[in-house]
Formats: C-alpha cells, sequence, structure tokens
DNA sequence: TCAAATTCGTCAGTACACGGAATATAGTTT
DNA sequence: AAACTATATTCCGTGTACTGACGAATTTGA
C-alpha cells in the first residue's frame, strides 16, 4: 500500500511536503476550484483588516512579498479587491474587499471550514488538537528561528555588549 | 507574536501550508541551496530502486508527471541521473544515478537527517513520534479518498450490476 | 536641507505543482 | 492487418513560492 519509500515516511519534511499536495486537492474538490487557499487567506485577512498594505497583508497570511503581489494582482483582476496607493504614503498599496470580494468570502468561510475538518477525519478529537498544537509549535519556533538568523548581525543599541 | 489572524491558525490545511514554507527555508539553509527537497526525494528513491521508469519514480515520491518529468530533466541536466528508453517498451524513460549522482545523494542523506530533527525540535521525542504518526495517517487516508474519488466511474465487468 | 539609509512594491529568473491536450507506443479485438 | 483502447511522456497554461536587483517614495541624520 505505502507509495514511497519506508524511509520517507519518517521524514517531517517529506510528509508535509505529501500533505501540503493532500490540502491542495481536498481544497480543489471540496472547497473551490476558482479561488485557490491561499487566494482566501488573503480574502480572509482583508475581510478581518481593511486598508492594509501590501507587506501588512503578507504578514498575516504568511506570503512573501513577490507572491503577495501576484495573488493580490489575481484577486483584483477578477475584481474581488481594490487597490490603491496610500495617499499619506506613496510606497504603500492600501487595498480592500470589494462587494463581490465580501460575498465570495462569506460564501466560502463554511467550505473551508467543512474542508479542514475532512483533512484531519482519520484523527480522533483529541488527535486533531493534538496535530494543530504540535503544528503551531514547530511552525512558530521555526520561523523565529528563521528570523534570529537571517536578521542584521545585532539588534544593538548604542552600548549593547556583544551576544 | 502572532503573524495570523487568530482563526488561521485553527486551520490544519494553512498550517500546512505554512509548514512547508518553513521546511523549504530549512532545507535550504541547512541541506543544500542546489539539490531541492524534491530533488532530493528522486535521488533517494533512484538510489534504492534501479532503472525505474517515471512514473513509478513519480509515485515513490509523490510527484505527479508533470513536475517528475521537469524535476528528473534539471538532475538529468546536472549530470547527477541518466535517463534512456526502455527497450522493451518505448513509451518509458528508464531512469538511473550517475557516480556523481550517487556521491551527492550519500553526502546529502545525513544533512537532510539532521534537517528534519531540527524541524520538528521543538517536539519532544514523544510528540515527535505522535507528529509522523498523525500526518502519516493523514496522507494515508486523503489520498485513498483521492484515489477512490477520482477513479473511473464504475470498475465493472461484462455482467456488472449498476452500484 | 540635502544626502544616505530604509521601506514598499515590481520585475526577472528559477522551481515546484497541477490538469488537459497532444503524441507515441503498446496491447487487444475483430 | 486495421481499428480501438490503454498507457507513458511531453507540452502548455495557470498558480504558488522564493531570491535578488531595481526604482520610487519616505524617513533619517548630519
Amino acid at each position: 500500500m505505502s507509495t514511497s519509500p519506508e524511509d520517507l515516511r519518517r521524514h517531517p519534511g517529506h510528509l508535509i511536503r505529501r500533505a501540503q499536495q493532500v490540502h491542495y486537492w481536498l481544497w480543489n474538490a471540496e472547497v473551490s476550484a476558482e479561488v485557490t487557499s491561499p487566494q482566501f487567506a488573503v480574502l480572509y485577512a482583508l475581510r478581518a483588516e481593511k486598508n492594509i498594505d501590501q507587506k501588512t497583508l503578507g504578514e498575516r497570511v504568511s506570503l512573501d512579498r513577490s507572491t503577495t503581489a501576484e495573488v493580490v494582482a489575481r484577486l483584483k483582476a477578477r475584481g474581488l479587491i481594490q487597490r490603491f496607493r496610500d495617499p499619506r504614503d506613496g510606497r504603500r498599496n492600501l487595498l480592500r474587499l470589494t462587494a463581490a470580494g465580501v460575498r465570495t468570502t462569506e460564501q466560502l468561510i463554511p467550505k473551508a471550514v467543512r474542508m479542514n475538518r475532512l483533512l484531519v477525519s482519520v484523527l480522533s478529537e483529541r488527535e486533531q488538537a493534538e496535530l494543530l498544537r504540535m503544528l503551531n509549535l514547530v511552525v512558530d519556533a521555526d520561523e523565529s528561528l528563521r528570523n534570529e538568523r537571517s536578521l542584521p548581525p545585532a539588534p544593538r543599541s548604542e552600548h549593547a555588549e556583544a551576544g
């Protein structure tokens, strides 16, 4: 029954990639073939917080600058969001949902919830909670690890000693 | 400290996507910037099983036909694998590692193992085992779900009755 | 105030990841 | 043998995802 060489089943990284593929497919089948999961995350974040710029949006949904710009461009082309220059800071693009965007988002929310339930439905309630907890732990720990390492050499003040 | 809207932290699908990003980054930093994680999976599978065709390879490492072809083409261009037509079946491409491919793979294996340990190092030993077990469960269950649904309408014989 | 540094967005390049259509080969049926 | 079917790969189009370079706007600091 197993598809991968036995060893790869012990590699968390490989399993995460496979889980992501499964998620991709389930999303398509159960939520929407038009709006992708990252697109939904953007809509969802914009519904919660209006008039934020692309950088902030990217932080909310965990997308980098470039990808955020692309996703935003697609949603804009479909009339789901508006984009305009911040009059107070000409570097920023401020974003907000259109009426159609709000409607679409609200139609997708229950479907996304159902799909997520389906995704982990082999697990018991307790296991699902455990998985969620552990994934959050891993993601937060590794993201902060990433930030530490790619941060400027030393975030030091005037009279700070070396770390 | 949280970057995503609180709600997205309860969506397994979203967490899986973030975990995949974290894995991508850790791979780059800790294993190799030249050979990607899917490329390594291909090399690893080819090391275990010589002269398999692309379809089989794709099944082993969980890559679809198109992606498998691309990954294989890149590894071939770098001289890590060989590709030739199956003399017994002209549709198939048979694949095998070159000497350089074997060498590269064996250098990467310990690094990949270390990276995977690092990836889940916030969790206790017991938790790591739990995470692995649960991810395998989810992935296997959902992949079989996928196969069921996308199978031909009815695998029926000559005199089969409708389902 | 004016130059330097920072910040935000864009663009180009690379690499997964998928589905659908086209192509080539193989196998089966008549 | 011809026609039909099945299978393996390729090709094309779309959509993440990341890095590095660049330009425009803003903030900073001498």
